[in-house]
DNA sequence: ATTTTCTATTTTGTCGACAATCTAGGTTCA
DNA sequence: TGAACCTAGATTGTCGACAAAATAGAAAAT
């Protein structure tokens, strides 16, 4: 299990990583105001604290903001959908066909162990797999390709979005076992240094994965 | 030409224009620290909205901030440079894709007047084509794609390191009239709304232009 | 009745001051 | 001599208050 552990300094942090989760697990509803002064008493802090953290979740695309009028959470829509998922492709391809060049062999050898630990949860239905083992997947990878920019926009920016999308559409759906498949097919194209093959991969497969939300967010 | 006006509407908007603009043009060395209270006193303006604006600095990698200890303006690096061009490729490449699909052809047609304008400019040699005229076609291509993540994270984030890059190298180089051609065969691509290869050949320009630019880096 | 204008209230933006943390320099101890 | 430890200074983090802007509601005009 990749542990990626952010730790909380300053009192902005926290708020940050609070508001985050919250916002991501929809407890602050999608497309709500975020009043200053109102989460400034609740969190028991000062307005500049709030204030900071809002701009973080602003640059993470997780909160819209207008100067002297405030700030909303976003709302989830179709075309954002669509548009996260095109800049996912993107991004995330390339990581793979960096990661097939940049991964060492241990690495790649824990990504395999990764993977046979997951396949016998899949056997047993265990659809935990979905949630967490999904995120640890493309976490390694993303980290393997060894490009701070590339880490940083996936995992500080996009990543939580995503999780947004999918646990406010209720994702459990029956796309375990072939996106467990997906992920096998990857990492032995990264094995095989085949960078362009895992790039490949890597795109149709989350071009499924979106078809497969898609057409859960029109059910 | 295309206008991409940002309008200042608070003192932070116009310190965060100000900072950044200083760090792209090195007015601000790269690797120097950015002390809080100095900036106070010079830009006549208290600390929270310093504060604010390096912040966001940060969002677009242009300054590193630790907790409690400050922030710095990045150094320029071959590797940042390399990593910079690879998350530049793959977006771009994804921007010029999406625009074969999604600009209107008012916006193709408008893309090829640019060319054809910019064209006279490199029969006279007018080197003013390289920093003005290639971030104007960059711009529209990514404008062309609609996704609003492409579009803010290309524009408000990886473009003005790119711009910082390019600026305190001296770019000047000879690659004015190829790079030129390249652009006319993406737009053929996007007008003949073949998306495969417009963003087949989006990312080999970059590459080219990653491997230019290189090159003057280890001169 | 509807629209416009004005006013009161609320919310965001900015400021200066205080608290907490880090840095540098010197001192003490082995 | 060198290393660990303290102390003074400076820097960042946090706070509460004031200024400026936006919102909501009532009053006035058409």
């Amino acid at each position: 299990m990749v542990i990626f552990k952010e730790q909380a300094i300053t009192a902005s942090d926290k708020v940050f990583f609070r508001l985050r989760k919250e916002i991501v697990d929809g407890v602050i509803l999608a497309g709500s105001k975020l009043s200053e002064t109102e989460l400034s008493t609740n969190y028991a802090v000062s307005r500049a604290v709030i204030r900071e953290a809002i701009n973080r979740l602003e640059a993470c695309h997780l909160v819209e903001r207008k100067a002297n009028i405030g700030a909303r959470v976003v709302s989830l829509t179709p075309e954002g959908l669509i548009e996260l998922y095109q800049v996912r492709e993107s991004l995330e391809g390339m990581a793979a066909r960096l990661a097939a060049k940049n991964m060492s062999e241990d690495e790649i050898a824990d990504l395999n162990a990764l993977l046979n630990s997951q396949s016998d949860e899949v056997k047993n239905a265990e659809l935990y797999y979905q949630e967490a083992g999904d995120l640890d997947f493309h976490y390694r990878i993303i980290q393997g390709s060894k490009n701070a920019y590339l880490i940083s926009m996936l995992v500080n920016g996009l990543y939580h979005l995503v999780r947004m999308y999918r646990v406010q559409l209720g994702m459990a759906g029956p796309r375990v076992t072939s996106a467990f498949d997906e992920h096998k097919n990857i990492v032995q194209a990264i094995s095989l240094r085949d960078s362009e093959l895992a790039e490949m991969l890597m795109r149709r497969h989350i071009m499924y994965s979106k078809n497969n939300i898609k057409a859960k967010l029109q059910s």
